[in-house]
RNA sequence: GGUCCCGUGGUCAAGCGGUUAAGACACCACCCUUUCACGGUGGUAUCAUGGGUUCGAUUCCCAUCGGGACUACCA
């Protein structure tokens, strides 16, 4: 076991639950943290909290690791807490001896009875003063209903020690904060024999030399407590920075998002819709911290790994998913691409599931992925993969156009004269040539656009009917 | 209900006692353009409210209101 004392606590880590699938807010932390991690020169660690039996999924770690591998997020030492459990009931044991934790033999109904009367009475809920019976209990009596089977859970005993009135920290993002002292007897192992998260929490943090806890904000307020743990087991406490959450906007309210209702809180759904995983990262960097998007305009192609990512630069306020940003972001990571960066990542992704996909338009989407890119000004439409069949549905043999306003005879001049094989320049001279003034440029190319692709907003029309070849151009041409 | 956090445009936000209150997304207009884009320029729009403190408050304090979180043998 580590001994924390000797050691200067330089880790930074994720501690998720096994369900099985990675939140957006994991990959947040996991961001964050790595970043602190490699600025610090710590350790970046992964711990499951998966102390909850009731919550078992099977193969949960598995599936998330796939997703970590997958945004190449990367581990120094993997913890799993459940394997774990001796080294918390040691120090719960511990903590009984010391008179500082107790055997409560208390059941669901008792607590659910003692809750009702609080209610009943306008009392706090809880077990804290007269209605912490079990704190009473002699040793003697412990011990029958122990070898009796009775079952039972370990509850600090905070009724004894005096707190004062707050308890006061210094969160690294939002300064001080003064909370109440916990006055509930928190159970700090179960009657499984695991720990809930309060206990765990503040045991591994301690052990495994976490500099910061980085954690959502949901914890803030149970921070007291958690201090008051570590003051239990006289241990240092903890340094604690709180994330804002990210919120979605649902009627008019903000909550949070949720894995059920929101399919972009599952970065895996993000990832299978085709958006590239750097766009989640930079999305993500923009909400944590503040002036990423400055750092990004002035470093435009620098790798997301030079960034410096500022505690001080962390917000304060919930932000709201923003679907047209994130848009907006992948557009600017696709676009610093090149081609052959393109095709690895599309062939990557899961391109099985496009509708109708064959080879050979396969090899055109590919071909696709390469037009108006690099140069100064690269094209910027795609946002994600699922959109191709969309955005560039004239890859596809079948089309429809509204062909109401084409003029069949112009376009079969034009058809007459088109060949693939046609140089840029070659192609624009026919064109230029096609159209002294009767029909001016502007209507002419709105015309072959639109029977060729069937629509009025494209890519460069040369590249796309040399991609599509002569024989579908034709056709498509002449049959209005 | 109690406790804690938060409150600058539609969204993300800079600001940290004196500013014409940055920037990004979205939206609109115009410009550029050998097609479509990209790009460029400009525009609409913000300090929740009420009290203080101060020569002066977006900025500091208090209250109100609003939003969020926690209040489990879940994390």
């Amino acid at each position: 076991m580590k001994n924390y004392r000797s050691e200067k606590p330089d880790g930074y880590r994720i501690a998720p639950s096994p369900t099985g699938y990675v939140h957006l807010g994991t990959v947040a932390m996991a961001l964050v943290n790595s970043y602190l991690a490699r600025q610090n020169h710590g350790r970046f660690y992964l711990r499951i909290e998966d102390t909850d039996s009731k919550r078992y999924v099977p193969d949960a770690v598995e599936k998330m690791m796939t997703t970590f591998n997958y945004f190449d997020i990367h581990f120094a030492e993997t913890y799993v807490q459940s394997e774990r459990a001796a080294i918390y009931q040691k120090y719960a044991e511990d903590l009984v001896k010391q008179g500082k934790a107790y055997y409560c033999f208390c059941t669901e109904d008792d607590l659910n009875q003692m809750r009702e009367t609080q209610l009943k009475n306008n009392e706090p809920t809880g077990y804290y003063g007269k209605y912490a019976k079990c704190r009473h209990i002699s040793q003697e009596e412990v011990a029958r209903r122990v070898a009796n089977g009775e079952k039972y859970v370990i509850r600090a005993n905070f009724g004894y020690q005096d707190w004062g009135d707050r308890i006061t920290f210094v969160d690294a993002a939002r300064g001080e904060i003064a909370l109440p002292p916990q006055i509930n007897d928190p159970i700090i192992l179960k009657s499984n024999g695991l720990p809930p998260y309060n206990f765990a929490h503040v045991i591994d943090d301690t052990l495994m030399g976490t500099a910061l806890v980085v954690r959502g904000e949901e914890w803030l307020i149970s921070t007291a407590e958690h201090m008051q743990l570590c003051d239990l087991l006289s241990f240092p406490r903890l340094n604690y920075l709180h994330m804002p959450t990210i919120n979605i906007e649902d009627n008019g309210k903000k909550r949070k998002l949720s894995k059920r209702k929101d399919p972009q809180a599952l970065v895996m759904n993000l990832v299978d819709a085709g958006y590239p995983r750097e766009a989640i990262f930079e999305y993500l960097l923009t909400i944590y911290n503040s002036d990423f998007e400055i750092w990004r305009t002035a470093n435009p192609t620098a790798p997301l790994t030079d960034f410096q990512f500022s505690i001080q630069k962390i917000g304060t306020n919930n932000p709201l998913f923003d679907l047209p940003k994130l848009n907006d972001i992948a557009k600017n990571v696709w676009a610093r691409y090149d081609h052959a960066t393109m095709i690895k990542v599309f062939n990557a992704w899961n391109w099985q599931s496009l509708p109708q996909i064959t080879p050979a338009i396969k090899a055109r989407i590919e071909a696709m992925l390469g037009v108006e890119r690099g140069g100064e000004r690269p094209r910027k439409d795609l946002v994600k993969f699922e959109d191709i069949p969309t955005l560039y549905s004239y890859l596809w043999d079948a089309i429809t156009v509204d062909g109401a306003s084409l003029d069949g005879a112009l376009l079969k001049k034009y058809a007459a004269i088109y060949d693939a094989n046609d140089d840029k320049d070659t192609w624009w001279q026919k064109i230029k040539n096609m159209a002294p003034d009767k029909p001016s440029l502007k209507t002419l190319t709105a015309q072959m656009r639109l029977a060729i692709t069937g629509k009025t907003n494209t890519p460069d029309l040369w590249a796309i009917s040399r991609i599509l070849g002569n024989e579908i151009v034709k056709a498509r041409l002449t049959r209005w």
